[in-house]
DNA sequence: TATTGTTATACTCTATAACTATA
DNA sequence: TATAGTTATAGAGTATAACAATA
């Protein structure tokens, strides 16, 4: 049993008035639905998007993709120690730069990759169901404003 | 010196077809300017948030403000120290429920918090310079559709 | 029995300093 | 002297189990 006051919702009218706020929350909510529809394949929201980088840059230096990903390297480490781990990336020594590794795509990861853009897209469609086509490029040119300015 | 390759720009076009990709990009840019903006005021972004939420419902309960914001319950309590510590949030007992508290602002806490507002509403204007008002509602109608279809 | 606030704890994510081997 | 990758570590942020006091 609950009495009144517990009953009335918490005034949040100050907060939002603010865009980030909206922001924090709808991004949580894909980041949650995404971090369960991935668990299915084993892998993480990092662990996806540096696979997918390295499939679709095959021969990429753990440098850029820290710089790409707006990863610190120290982090990188273990993310690719785990994919080479499960036979899905391959790092071998650059000849012309023995302190450097070149990042390749397995068989496996790049199998991997496919199924983890083809569950991503399947979630988005899910979570963005009352947003149309339109409307998704628009949020997605107003946001790209956002990081562009910064 | 880098060679060709290195300067080559890595490709995320995959990433980039995705909405979530370019929120959690932009929600990133958001939160980092914000948390360093209340940082002026000694505020972390959740304290703030609380400390707000309070002083817009005052009587409000520790149970009550957790289901309002989305915080366990554990970590609402070193927030509260924090905010009871420097004396800008009042924990009292409930008379008619000995195991809650009502959280009340002090004079200090509500005059924070109004400048911890002003200071959120400058960073928006700074971050979202690019964003006209109209855009800026667009942006929060197709977000609140995001959060409400969850 | 159930709930409020609390304690202890653990797990993820992120950030920094310093090391090694190469350049 | 600087860079690539690594190690160790520390700080946030967040989540769960279990307890005392009270309902």
């Amino acid at each position: 049993m609950v009495d009144a006051a517990t009953e009335d919702a918490v005034d949040d009218a100050i907060l939002r008035q603010f865009v980030g706020y909206h922001m924090r929350r709808a991004a949580n909510i894909l980041q949650a639905d995404l971090a369960r529809t991935l668990k299915e394949i084993d892998l993480r929201m990092i662990t996806m998007s540096v696979l997918v980088v390295i499939v679709d840059n095959p021969g990429l230096r753990q440098s850029q993709l820290a710089d790409a990903l707006a990863i610190e390297r120290p982090n990188l480490v273990s993310i690719l120690d785990e994919l080479e781990e499960r036979d899905l990336v391959s790092r071998t020594r650059v000849p012309t730069d023995r302190r450097a590794y070149a990042l390749t795509p397995t068989q496996a990861g790049e199998k991997l990759a496919a199924k983890a853009l083809e569950l991503t897209a399947e979630h988005e469609d899910r979570i963005l169901s009352q947003i149309n086509l339109e409307e998704r490029a628009q949020l997605v040119a107003l946001m790209q404003r956002i990081v562009d300015g910064a």
